[in-house]
DNA sequence: CGCAGTTTTGATTCATCTCAATTTGTGTGG
DNA sequence: CCACACAAATTGAGATGAATCAAAACTGCG
């Protein structure tokens, strides 16, 4: 639960520049890829703005170009659409550019639980290296962009770049350690303290990105956020209420400004009753 | 939640070799460390039982030797004592050889939380490489035994040795995938199910590694079993003897048999109500 | 053999879920 | 641009599963 502290401002100003063309889609899945051409290489990993979020720090100019090549396709996901599903071969992680997801597990029954939520600069796709099969679906809460790392490649690039090995093996760690901190949560925590600390993580992130760390817009449902702290998403809801009750925070659907932070720091660690 | 299926027979049938040396301990830590001598090379990698559970396949002769050469040492861990500790610089990862551990994360307000429970042929540790610091405390349950992987040698084998690269990228997205699992348990279950998806698991564990699948002896407390499910000792204790009434399980203490998985199985997929 | 720690079981309380009704917001097509 | 339909969010009242508090029984360790 501790944000890489760095942040950077980010932004898809080169938007226009990229040229959304069709792919084939010989496999039904109509999404967007964005072929190797001289302007979307311009955008790649040397020039991204997200580059101190998603990039191990130091690479020489030849090894950046390496990862440019690496990072050949893009892909564009709209709002709702699946980056993958669980079952689908394994054979990229996605680094976002752009957007925000979530990640969901579904059990035979139909219930279902938000295993995360990831935005620019964080790292899809890491479940699907254990068992060559993705386990979890991917589905974008807005229309999004992604870096598509082919993974044999970012193998073959870890054994020749250090860095970048140590580096792609602190970002699977990472996503260890979140993994507890939300077990921590889901274990432990009340309604309030989850949701506490589920907006604290959020600020953090946003921060770490260079959005304001008091002032956010939910990309996602009362119910997913339900579903991802193990609430029901009436439970959410009244959450928020009482926050705004106390003046935590201000809520307009969709729209959270933390008023003051303290409480829900309190919260944490001094948890009533 | 799914088990690597390919079990095999797993005993510790060299523990008399190993002789028993006490560290100087600066540390005021006092564990053992077992240096590289002739006998504890015999039994390392290339000789071990584990290898299955714990090796990529298929490595060259050579291969194995080098491996053999990086996991230099050995730790014995008596029941309770720590393995690593959350803040402590994180060098290393750990391959059980024996015996049976919990991980498990201190909040600052005392609660805590039961990540994970690990038995031979596991790996811990981890969640230490993203900060290089340890971020939870691994503990024996039962006296162990470890082979210590020096961190920086791993990755230096890794780059050499593509084999080992990629099944260490599948062990620790297991990892990832694991922690999925165990969300999904927290965040979607009653406990009942909770109880039986745990034990479920266990039973496909012990199996994997040859001990019987209906019959264990559970090496933590009710108390911890409570933590891991996000549980009260008492609920779980409830749990048990509601299994047992329905005649799913035989309860005696610690030591569990299972009379009829297809219940357990069952509460998982058509949970009541 | 006795004591501390663990487990079981019971009675009660409480937080969250469930069910239900209402309000608010969003996207679409006339 | 507005109206409509549908999705999302809020709020209330009541049901319920697990927590809490408490006491007794068991276990195994020294």
């Amino acid at each position: 639960m501790r944000a890489s502290g760095e942040g950077q401002r980010c932004r898809n100003e080169d938007e226009g520049v990229l040229t959304q063309i069709k792919s084939p889609s010989d496999q039904g899945q109509n999404q967007n890829v964005i072929p190797l051409t001289i302007t979307s290489l311009k955008a790649a990993c040397s020039q991204c703005n997200l580059r101190e979020l998603c990039l191990p720090f130091g690479l020489s100019e030849a090894e950046i170009l390496k990862l440019d090549h690496m990072v050949a396709s893009r892909r564009r996901i709209k709002r709702g659409q699946h980056l993958y599903r669980a079952g689908e071969p394994f054979e990229a992680i996605y680094a976002i550019k752009t957007g925000f997801f979530k990640t969901d597990v579904l059990l035979e029954d139909g219930r279902d639980q938000v295993t995360g939520f990831q935005m620019a600069g964080e790292i899809l796709g890491m479940d699907g290296i254990s068992t060559e099969n993705h386990t979890c679906n991917a589905v974008a809460l807005e229309d999004s962009e992604v870096c598509v790392i082919p993974f044999a490649q970012l193998e073959v690039l870890s054994r020749e770049i250090e860095a970048l090995q140590h580096h792609f093996h602190k970002v699977m760690s990472r996503e260890i350690v979140r993994d507890h901190g939300v077990m921590m949560l889901l274990g432990t925590m009340r309604a309030e303290e989850r949701l506490a600390a589920f907006l604290l993580n959020l600020s953090q992130r946003s921060t770490a990105r260079g959005y304001s760390p008091q002032e956010f817009h939910l990309r996602m449902t009362r119910e997913e956020i339900g579903s991802y702290l193990g609430l029901k998403l009436e439970t959410v809801s009244r959450a928020f209420s009482r926050f705004q009750e106390e003046g935590f925070i201000s809520v307009q659907q969709k729209h959270i400004r933390i008023l003051d932070i303290g409480p829900l720091k309190q919260l944490l660690t001094h948890p009533p009753a």
